[in-house]
Parts: structure tokens; C-alpha cells; sequence
DNA sequence: GATACATGCAACCATTGGGTTGCATATTAC
DNA sequence: GTAATATGCAACCCAATGGTTGCATGTATC
């Protein structure tokens, strides 16, 4: 496994960016209890309008975390598998090298 | 252990807010990898000014990733440990969150 | 004390972001 | 066909963001 280069790390940021938004973070949450959910169930129950979700899922779909499937007069949501599962080992790398410069924090006081 | 409520996952948005720049990403690399450094040092190699550095590591400092401590005339940034630690945690159980989304998907596709 | 270095402060600018409202359009359901 | 439902599109608004420049201030250094 190759040591993740701070180039390849920085490709996470737009899917940080997405998820940094506590309505986005709702609606992902939603998604990954709910499953496919359209626009109009993600929307009840929240304080903003229709059109803010709307916006917001297009947000998330731009980073590739969610994907729509038309069906009748409805927009279905769900989550998009493959770039989760992308996005789950960044953060799983980043969380890595956290802990290595925590170690070394540690390891500094510690001294 | 307690199953991670919307809510509480919902207060990861600053953290997550904080790190969707490409900028403050590679502030944070480089801090992970330096240790200590100052915003000269930070602002060195980097195509924006120094303000914006200094504006940046404001930013993750309101979202309680990085800290200051003054040395002379200098002002040393250094990861909050804490803090970090903190934020970790909240990547690891999104990530066990999205899993058993992924988990969820792969078994309903092979049905 | 004068000079150089590291940073702070403030004003300013353009763009994005989150949100709204109003109206148009497609798709059921009766 | 008509009514209800689900969504799309566009314009608009205001606040926040990312960035700059110019100048002031604090701190070493000689």
C-alpha cells in the first residue's frame, strides 16, 4: 500500500465540503437509514423548502455521494455505493494519519 | 455504546465545513507531517498570500483543529490534539454508518 | 537606535452558498 | 378531462467566503 501523497489527500476536499453543511449531513443520514427516498419525503419534516433540498442533493450528487433514479413522477435519491465506499477510505486514511501525529504529540509531551 | 443519534452526527458539519478546502486540507497535512510551524513557513510554496494563510488556519482554529501558541514575534500552529482526536471518532462512526449502508445495498443488489 | 522580519488590522472585492418565491411542466388518480 | 401530486426552472436576496492590498505594530538583530 503506498503512503498517501498530500495531492491525493486533497482530492478529498469536495467531499468534505459536501458533508460540511448540517442539512446535507441530515439528508446523508436519511439516505443511509431511509434508502431510496424522493425529494418530497426528504423535505417533510425539515425547515427548509422543497427547493433547498433540491439544491442540496445536487450538492451532494456533484461530489458523488448520491445518485437519483427517475420513477413516475417521482425522483428517487440514494446513496451512491462506490464513491461512499471512496470516501469512507479517505477518511479512514486521514483518520490514519492523524493518528500518527497524535502519536508523535503524544510521544512529545510525554518526553 | 450508544447508537450515534442524526443530532450528534449533525455537529460534525463544522469539522467536515472546515476541511472542504483544498487550502485548509494542505494546511493541515502540513501541520500533521511539521509538527509546529509558522504562517511564514505555512505560507512558503503556497500560490495565496499570507493573510489568506492566516485567515484559514482561523478558520480551523474556530472549528478547534488547530491551535497558536506565540514564540517571540513568531506564532506557532500546531494540531489540537484533542480536538482531532475528537473529529476522528466522528469520521470513524460515519464511516461504520455508511457501512452498513453499503452493507444494506450489496445484500438488497443480491437478492 | 535603525533595520529587517513576522505578524496584525482593516478595507475592499468578486464569487459562492443557502435560501426563498413564483410559475411552468410532467405524471398519476378520479 | 380535471384535479391533485411531484418536480423543474428561473429570478432574486443576503450573508459568508476566499482572496487581495496597504499600512501599522511588535520583536529581534547589529
Amino acid at each position: 500500500m503506498r503512503k498517501p501523497r498530500t495531492s491525493s489527500i486533497q482530492k478529498t476536499a469536495p467531499v468534505f465540503a459536501a458533508l460540511g453543511d448540517p442539512t446535507r449531513l441530515r439528508l446523508v443520514a436519511a439516505l443511509c437509514a431511509g434508502g431510496a427516498l424522493s425529494i418530497a419525503q426528504l423535505t417533510t419534516g425539515t425547515a427548509v423548502t422543497r427547493q433547498a433540498v433540491t439544491k442540496h442533493l445536487t450538492v451532494l450528487a456533484d461530489a458523488g455521494l448520491v445518485r437519483d433514479i427517475r420513477q413516475g413522477r417521482e425522483r428517487l435519491w440514494e446513496l451512491e455505493p462506490s464513491r461512499l465506499d471512496e470516501a469512507r477510505r479517505s477518511l479512514d486514511a486521514i483518520a490514519a494519519q492523524w493518528d500518527q501525529a497524535l502519536q508523535r504529540l503524544k510521544s512529545f509531551v510525554e518526553k
